[in-house]
DNA sequence: ACGTATTACTAACATCTGTTAGTTTTGAAA
DNA sequence: TTTCAAAACTAACAGATGTTAGTAATACGT
């Protein structure tokens, strides 16, 4: 026999998700062709098939391993000991993180989701409401605590997911800005406002 | 002579186009075929370009539509003789009124000008980042007469934009609540922040 | 009623799409 | 060196796409 399963550091698969998911970003799902994500990775677009079952599947992988993250994360959040406001803070860090240091995946699962089918889009659309049904019960319980003024928690919890979302629509900030201050300054801006 | 110019109250060039952006917003400019939209419209598709000249130009017409009005607003609030914090509210309460009432094209707007071609590319990228731009002066304007706290200006307008642009993902709450009640909602978190 | 500009239709084009079939090359285990 | 699975290639498919050409129907000013 040969060439028995190399697990190579990064397999041809990996390669592949990862190139899909920089053009997918870059020019949408739908105006990405296989040609093209083929000739990026550097062989023909046939050749893509040896590695994944098809383009469908590779949008599917890349907005559900998003969304495992999230989930992931709002699970250890609702665990903590710790006030309301530092649930939301440690909740925000993690979306401007995510929005940094793994953005092309994220903005792919931000933008590009519409293009699954069922019976993945409906679980997809499931998994997103239910985290911000979470996130808002967050908000709500620090309003009846006394913690958080009383606002709309539905659309307090808009407002950060979808300015969270836009980070890395501002690449010229987090190219002069480092991460951590990006941080800061959300959270300063989101948890206290403007005025003075 | 016959059929001269008939200025119907809504011409058919109207309606193509604002069931254009009705598509696009669905599903997205590339996924949205000209048979689609003829059939939307009750014609077949050729008949359509006896009153439009093609598919970019539909984009085209709704991006720069909405971006000149929104430029035409911020004319108007430079140009105002009141406190900054005021200005920013009145920039707000605009662009939450434009996603509730004109959600189609400003939607089409932010999401699909990737697939318009240069050299309208280009003067579109120029015109949001000069919207960006004095929003941004207005703000650094009230840090610097102390109406406003000492943020980063560029964040605090992010922010803002990207709240503001996903106030028409969420139906459900621009349904349940007014357009008012939202617009005083988002006002107050982003002026005045979460903690009480 | 007539004449004509407008608008609709059918048919077809050239191109691009994701994907499959079949074949050849490659590279490591034996 | 032999062997064979993994992975590359060429060729082609079937369908969808935006758009054009050519023609028929329509409706309005005269």
């Amino acid at each position: 026999m040969a060439k028995i399963r190399t697990p190579d550091q990064t397999s041809k698969r990996d390669i592949i998700h990862a190139v899909a998911a920089e053009l997918f970003r870059e020019k949408g799902f739908r105006a990405t062709s296989m040609r093209e994500l083929a000739a990026k990775v550097g062989i023909e677009a046939a050749s893509l098939y040896n590695h994944i079952e098809g383009k469908k599947e590779l949008l599917i992988s890349i907005c559900f391993k998003v969304v495992n993250n999230f989930t992931q994360k709002m699970n250890e959040v609702e665990g903590m000991d710790s006030d309301i406001i530092s649930k939301i803070e440690s909740l925000i860090r993690y979306h401007v993180h995510e929005n940094v240091h793994n953005y092309k995946d994220v903005y792919v699962s931000d933008r590009e989701w519409r293009n699954m089918d069922d019976p993945e889009l409906s679980k997809y659309r499931e998994m997103r409401r239910s985290y911000r049904k979470r996130f808002t019960s967050i908000v709500e319980k620090g309003i009846s605590r006394g913690e958080i003024k009383k606002v709309d928690a539905n659309t307090a919890v808009m407002i950060f997911l979808s300015a969270i979302a836009a980070v890395d629509q501002w690449q010229r900030i987090v190219n002069k800005v480092s991460s951590e201050e990006l941080e800061n300054n959300m959270v300063s801006i989101l948890i206290d406002g403007l005025r003075k």
